[in-house]
DNA sequence: TAGATTGTTAATCGATTAACAATC
DNA sequence: TAGATTGTTAATCGATTAACAATC
């Protein structure tokens, strides 16, 4: 079974050969995708073999048949219907996200506690909170993204999983784990700064 | 020399050990945090070992210690500065996140190209880009943040570091890499959300 | 054919875990 | 002292890379 790392670079390769086809590329070797993705030509083959993807010995990879194979793998080809939870900024933010719509990933509604927030008429609607279950199984929702404060992540969790939403993006900075049939990506942004800020000063001190 | 993971998981345990101060825990074993953070116990252990915070044999760490070691080691003890680019929705949900502000980050100005972004007497002011090179330097900023379109990206990356910014979080859905005294923490949402289809849809498949 | 590239197997490297000694 | 926990060394596991055979 592939790891979150393998199906990371495979998104790395994706968008990389949407920039070389761009530039009018019709084939790449994998010396190439490496020198775009920063990721080694071994490493390139060696992923490509193990996700059934093939080339031609001397003549490389067909651009467009690898990314086509990607879509598939990567189930681009369909839409993807998101709910989300917290209409806060960075929830708002990530409800007109060009890069999702762009990419196949529709967030069809938002919900919140706090009743200011309801928009029930908007383009994606804000809802109260406790409409989520029934939103959910009715439109057979299985993604969802949190954005809410770190305290309210914990329960909203449980509210998403047993409502049926079996992948979540939580944004909240706090590490969730969930059931064994669920997939959760934790994106601490606190963190990632602590983790630059440390670097940054670990250079400073060693040079 | 710590990795990128390693420096993550401090940040974790740190997490983990603020709400468990909350709950008047004063001191905690290894078992405990493992509990808390998905970490395994040993690795706990080791982690600490590496990074210097001991404890005490039989009696577990004191929270109190390893949060201002910890403090320490990931510099949550001063106010750092950042400037970013890109005042658009990420950029400026991002602008009053409160989890930056809670936890000693300030981004203190931002850039955009577009002069209807522009607002330079805001709290924090949105100015044209041509003004970065000189902002960065009078304000020896060290930090900055990525929230452009793709496209814009990688220019923006070349123009910070010829500023001097030394630590990037990039937001925009490009991998994108510095020279070698430049960390750069790439946050792609597409890539995650793909991951997150890719690894729902294969458990479907798996059941 | 010669040369270049893929695809794969074996070797290496690094990170995680198991085992256990040290000790409070 | 007995029991529990840390801290560390050695073993294991997995991921990456080196080497090379296959072949276009």
């Amino acid at each position: 079974m592939p790891n979150k790392n393998d199906v990371i670079r495979l998104s790395r390769y994706r968008n990389a050969l949407i920039r070389l086809r761009a530039l009018n590329f019709v084939k790449v070797f994998s010396d190439n995708l490496a020198d775009a993705t920063g990721v080694s030509a071994v490493q390139v083959r060696k992923d490509f073999s193990t996700f059934d993807i093939s080339g031609n010995r001397r003549g490389g990879y067909e651009v467009d048949e690898v990314i086509k194979r990607l879509n598939k793998i990567l189930d681009k080809d369909s839409i993807h219907n998101f709910i989300e939870v917290g209409a806060g900024n960075l929830g708002r933010a990530l409800l007109h996200y060009p890069g999702f719509a762009k990419s196949g990933i529709k967030i069809i509604a938002c919900f919140d506690i706090d009743p200011a927030k309801y928009k029930p008429d908007a383009e994606i609607p804000v809802l109260p909170i406790e409409e989520l279950d029934d939103f959910v199984k009715k439109n057979e929702i299985r993604f969802g993204i949190i954005s809410t404060p770190d305290l309210a992540a914990q329960q909203v969790l449980v509210r998403m999983i047993s409502a049926g939403i079996k992948g979540i993006l939580n944004f909240a900075p706090i590490y969730l784990r969930g059931p064994q049939d669920c997939v959760i990506n934790n994106i601490n942004l606190e963190s990632e700064i602590e983790n630059i800020v440390y670097f940054v000063n670990f250079a400073e001190e060693n040079k």
